[in-house]
DNA sequence: ACATTTTGTATTATATTGTAATACAGATTA
DNA sequence: TAATCTGTATTACAATATAATACAAAATGT
């Protein structure tokens, strides 16, 4: 915890409130069980902060605590935000049946992404066949670099914010056959600008090829995108492009949003 | 807000959490998008108090702003903690692939939920085809009673337990069908525990059968459930029971949970 | 089995932090 | 056009959260 990010010392920002956050927001994929001394070290927070914190999310409700070892775990609570979010963005909303319109077509996995900051996330997930448990779940954000989610979104953007972006944003090697050369993210990037869609193989798992389109506002803005995954050993590049990519484009572009 | 629960005066309780965190609830199916005075009225502060937490929970990104109508949403961030969530609930993470194989198997859609309170949570949701909107979002809460896998969790505790739940637990009223006399629930949730699975009609959604099946523990204890979905206008109660129930209830057994 | 370290819990006096009152401006409505 | 209803900004004040303790209970290593 060096740097700590000052949120400006202004009268009417909450330190508390934000403390109490780092806590909740501590858990993750590797952090998945947290002892109070542990929860202090990961969040900067001294050991009695942590233990006010701590002692009141318990109380909320929002931390389980398990009695013999003493340690915390995320609560059923957090899945209340999920829905809270999910309900309110009316992209997902719209989206949801012709995803699954689209899934049973394809009878292939199917997700839906958004940008945030530099990453994307998944919002919705539609498991095929075969999905491991990682590749199912909502919320998880890749790099937007790496992601053909993530490429198709940038592809709609003006040529400097491309450049700028490939440049800059962070990579993450998945697998042995990530990309980690910018130039070749920024070919795939303007390829995907020419063709409408995006086609990447073994970015983020190492035996699937993945495709995907954008969604854009009317001003063709992106805002989002689909992406689906097929096992490499069952298909090649031909027939992905033959069979898949029309039903992924049309459903990307079926799907435009009421608002930005 | 008549009834404010006092959460004990205590000098480890940090009220500022408590505050800031009603106002990430407040958000929900028919509260999609608040303004300030909303929020504070909502929950119970007062405008000031609004303000701080609202900015602050603003800076943290965890609400977005609409510039024009200076309203409020829930952001992308609050999908983070369900993947905080979904990877630390271990047996979402053991039971996600014998549900999509299930899902394959029968061709129907497939939930998991778990017990909270007096109700359930859906934690896993695989949309089958003409899935609604609000059946495939997870994070949704029913009441324990009211759902068939609710009910079918019930039906594992011990007798006492079942009467006296049945008795005093809420009821919710979905569609002209939901069953509203507790003589006929409990009388459900009986023929459940003998037969090792619930079914249930037009429950929640109007046009549905359900079928569940509980999981528990090494000692018996009911943690979770699955059921399916069936769409009435196909399927007759003696074609679910003769080609569902035994694979809903043989999943169910496979999920075995190495803790509880 | 013991000594040692780490971790969780409880209590306090202190001032830092959050508070509520107020005022104003920009929207919205009548 | 007047009258509300909003969102925003600024203050002096004290209640609240704080960090320093100390102790107990586990976990660790020898």
């Amino acid at each position: 915890m060096k740097d700590r990010e000052k949120p400006r010392q202004d009268t009417l920002y909450v330190a508390s409130l934000e403390k109490g956050l780092r806590i909740l927001e501590v858990f993750s994929e590797d952090k998945l069980e947290l002892g109070l001394s542990e929860i202090a070290r990961e969040t900067g927070l001294d050991k009695s902060a942590a233990q006010r914190f701590v002692n009141t999310l318990h109380q909320l409700g929002y931390l389980n605590k398990n009695a013999e070892t003493r340690r915390y775990q995320p609560s059923l609570k957090y899945l209340d935000m999920a829905y809270a979010y999910l309900w309110s963005d009316n992209l997902v909303q719209l989206a949801m049946p012709r995803l699954i319109e689209l899934s049973r077509q394809i009878q292939q996995t199917i997700n839906m992404a958004r940008p945030i900051e530099q990453e994307i996330m998944y919002v919705v997930r539609i498991p095929g066949y075969r999905t491991s448990y990682g590749a199912s779940v909502i919320g998880r954000r890749v790099p937007a670099l790496t992601a053909s989610s993530g490429r198709v979104i940038l592809s709609r953007q003006d040529e400097a914010t491309i450049h700028k972006c490939v440049n800059e944003w962070p990579l993450k090697q998945y697998t042995p056959w990530t990309t980690m050369d910018r130039g070749q993210i920024l070919e795939n990037i303007l390829t995907a600008r020419d063709k409408g869609y995006c086609m990447s193989l073994r970015q983020v798992l190492p035996d699937e090829i993945n495709i995907a389109a954008p969604i854009c506002t009317m001003d063709g803005t992106p805002v989002a995108a689909i992406h689906c995954s097929l096992p490499i050993i069952r298909w090649t590049l031909e027939q992905a492009e033959a069979e898949i990519v029309p039903h992924i484009v049309e459903t990307a572009r079926s799907i435009s949003p009421p608002r930005p």
